[in-house]
This record gives structure tokens, C-alpha cells and sequence, in this order.
DNA sequence: CTGGTTGCAAACAATTTGCAACCCA
DNA sequence: TGGGTTGCAAATTGTTTGCAACCAG
């Protein structure tokens, strides 16, 4: 992993360490090298990743495939990183800032798969209605949108890093 | 596959039937037993259904998965059947019909993977706004909530959020 | 007849899991 | 020390694909 100064006390990576520490030991489990070396690259990619490209990120010798899958469950269940589906049967995730930017959702583009991300979130209120309407609780939602980005509505559009829906996107 | 009376003009699954038949032909392809069974299947189940269900429903021995699977991707080319991704891995279509009604989204429990059907969308000006904001176009969303459904709820099921994400949503 | 289709099996890719070695608290 | 963790490999599961037999037009 690229690594950063990671060992001062005042180190950026320190906010959400801390958290996770102090987390970890509530439920009595480890703050390991692979769950800081994550959490770290999460905080620099400020994009959704997927576990196989954290897994390259991180230097092959670095860290297992399969610890990757299991940390994400991990910090996923306590809250620390937030899952996306896009469509294209790959997972992805994000670290989530305790601040605002909490919830957002994403627009992607369906041919060359850049993200944009979307701050303003109106579904709130519909979660409300809708939950009141079939009694449903806890409710939650997931709202992504996608389209062709600028770029490639002119450029006769490679499909560079397309790959989404393991189905070409656009039938070209 | 169970052959339904197709032959008569008058049947019920005339309508979406003789719109394949005839895109179908536009296309120089086939109008072949297992798309007339699948559709005919998806016309009497409302909820979107999952390749396997479908397979299932349909008798094994009359339609492979794998005829599905690529009939499904047909359909969907086709703009017969919309796909859904509910996050759990599995891909889920439900036949369009042709009037409204044809954009809707999910409400889907977490727990017992009931689903209702949430009509009004609000998300269609957002779109626009989206699209314009950042200068994509053909831009479209996926929106779905997950909540617990009032069942599940009294019945001491507290999974709240269940692992939706690869396996079924509570085994219990 | 003939190109679109299908069934079957093998191939794939994302994700999960069993297990022994390993290491943080 | 001991239970949570990890790496590695094998197992699962959803989906795709190669290919020869088959069928709708």
C-alpha cells in the first residue's frame, strides 16, 4: 500500500482509525495491518472501489483477496463504510465521513463508468411516506442514476474502462 | 414448457405476445416457445422474478436456465422486461406493460423479501435536474427501499437491516 | 433450406468458507 | 496464552459461452 505517515499521532488517517479502534474493541476484535491499510486507501480514494481494486492498491503480497471481502463485511456492519450496487454485479464501497456527505448517491457514467457524485438528497422524505404508507419500518433506500457523460457524448466514445453491467451498457 | 391456449387471437396473452411477435420479426428473429412461455409466466406473476424462479415455475424440463438467461437479455433489449437489482446478487425482471405503471420502483423487506410495489415516482424531475447539472445525457435512475414489513415486525424478527447482500435475507 | 435457437456442459467471475498457521490484546 | 485473523485453496453461486442438434419462417 502506498504507505502514508501513518504512525503520528496526528496523522489524517488518525480520524477514522480512532474510530474503528475504539469500535474494534467494544466487540473485542482486532484493529489488524489489513483493516488500517483499507481504511486508509478508502480516505485518499474518495470514489467507490471495488474489493479487487483495493486488493491491487494495496500490493498484491499486501493483503488477501479474501481478507478484503471479510474486512469490508466487517466495517460494513459497523457502519464505517457504505456499500453501492451499480448494476454491473460488482460491489463497491465507500468510507463514510462521519459528517454530512453521509448519504449521497451517485450518477455513473454507463459507458466509460466515471462517477459523479450527487450531494442533495430529496428521498429522505419519500422514505417517510412511503414507510408510513405500507407500515413498513427502518426503512432505507438506494438511489444511483446513470447516463453518458460529456466526454463521451462527443468523442465517438471508446469504451475505455467500460465495463459495467457484465453486459456492454451501450450496445455499440 | 406448458402451452397455454396461444393460438387464439382473443387470448390473454395476445397483448404482449403479438408485440413480441411482431418487434421480434423487425428484428429477424425468432417468436419461439420458451420467450412465449416466459412471457406468458411473467404476465400472471406481478412481482419481478429471478431467473431460477422463472426456470422453476416454468418446469425443469421444459426450458434450460441457460435459455433463460439469454432470453431475459433479449426481452430487456427489447424493453419487454425491466430488470431490477435489489442488491443481493440476483437479478430480477418483471414484464412491462405498456401503459403506465411502467416506471415504478420497490419496497422491499429485508426479511422476509416481501415486496410492494411503490408507484408514484417523484424521481423523474430529478433526472433533469441531475442530467443538466452535470452535463450527462440519456440519464436514468434505479430506486429502491428496504425497510422491515409489518410481519415481520411483530414476529420477533429484529434482523432489522438482514444480509441482503449475498445470501438470503434471514435464514430463519 | 438455413440462420436464429436451444440444451448441455464447461467456462467465468464475484464472493464465501474451511482450516492451519499466525498475531494482537 | 487464546481467540480473533489471515492466507491459501477449494467450494458456491449467478451468469455467460462454445457447440452440435434443432426448429421457425
Amino acid at each position: 500500500m502506498k504507505k502514508s505517515a501513518h504512525s503520528h499521532a496526528h496523522d489524517h488517517a488518525a480520524e477514522p482509525l480512532a474510530e474503528l479502534t475504539s469500535r474494534l474493541r467494544q466487540k473485542s476484535q482486532r484493529v489488524t495491518g489489513p483493516r488500517q491499510a483499507i481504511l486508509a486507501l478508502l480516505r485518499e480514494h474518495r470514489h467507490p472501489m471495488t474489493n479487487k481494486e483495493i486488493h491491487g492498491a494495496l500490493g498484491k503480497g499486501d493483503c488477501d483477496l479474501a481478507t478484503i471481502y471479510r474486512s469490508m463485511h466487517l466495517l460494513e456492519e459497523m457502519g464505517m463504510v457504505k456499500r453501492f450496487d451499480f448494476g454491473d454485479g460488482v460491489a463497491r464501497f465507500e468510507l463514510v465521513t462521519g459528517d454530512k456527505h453521509a448519504h449521497h448517491h451517485h450518477l455513473v457514467c454507463t459507458c466509460c463508468a466515471d462517477i459523479v457524485e450527487i450531494d442533495d438528497c430529496f428521498a429522505a422524505e419519500l422514505e417517510a411516506r412511503v414507510a408510513a404508507a405500507h407500515g413498513f419500518k427502518t426503512v432505507t433506500h438506494k438511489l444511483e442514476f446513470f447516463g453518458v457523460c460529456p466526454d463521451c457524448q462527443q468523442a465517438g466514445h471508446s469504451h475505455d474502462k467500460a465495463k459495467r453491467s457484465r453486459r456492454k451498457p451501450c450496445g455499440c
